[in-house]
DNA sequence: ATATGTGCAAACTCTTTGCATGGAG
DNA sequence: CTCCATGCAAAGAGTTTGCACATAT
């Protein structure tokens, strides 16, 4: 069974508090502000563990760490600032993007990423 | 000035006779074929010069390493296949993509990434 | 002849794992 | 009191860099 560990809460906390997604190391520093002494492995183990769960989702977006968020979201997408690299979410998806896949090919999901300049960074 | 040689040769050609984007590894073991002494560090020594001039650009999809292709290609998107984990080009592109952006972010670039199971592992 | 490019190995970064200790139940 | 979870440190994977030697020009 799963205990409700300080660590645990202090990263759970860090991604009900965050409107986007978070690499490790967001969520380190983030959870640090209540818990100082969590460690970064703790981190990794308990991100396994709350998508083993369902709890988090994987965003794989390129260019830096993994991200996860919170996976009881609706479905969306995400820009990423080529200026300070933070990933924010965009609503709404393009119509027919599973059509484009060739013959033969199966989609059961897909990624859709915007590179660009945040409004902060503009 | 660029020295032309055997082993920048050798990864070149294992882009033009790839149909797909390569990752680091992928290059490294084609140009081997012909350039057997090739080392890693060499491929991605080359990665970034011909990334830099402009001859090859990065493909950072989700999940695996980061891979590159032919920079002079029309447009296209992926598909990366979640049984061999190989990448496929994608024609086309959904219109009005860049129109999902938030206000006051601008959009320079996109990447879509179709995942599923390819015609070979379906 | 000269300076860029290469191969090797060491350094780095990010992530995972082993092990003794700590704390939730 | 038990066991799961944590922190630390070491081990792995992928990538980058320093240095002496090789080679394209």
């Amino acid at each position: 069974m799963q205990r409700d560990t300080q660590q645990r809460r202090a990263i759970r906390r860090a991604f009900l508090d965050a409107a986007n997604p978070l690499t490790p190391d967001e969520v380190l520093s983030r959870a640090q502000g209540v818990m100082p002494s969590l460690g970064i492995a703790t981190v990794y183990r308990n991100l396994k563990l709350l998508t083993d769960e369902g709890w988090l989702a994987p965003v794989e977006l390129p260019g830096d760490s993994i991200r996860y968020e919170i996976a009881a979201r609706p479905h969306h997408h995400h820009f990423v600032c080529r200026q300070c690299s933070q990933a924010f979410d965009v609503p709404g998806c393009p119509p027919g993007v599973e059509r484009l896949a060739p013959r033969g090919f199966t989609v059961d999901s897909h990624e859709l990423v915007l590179f660009g300049r945040c409004a902060a960074c503009a």
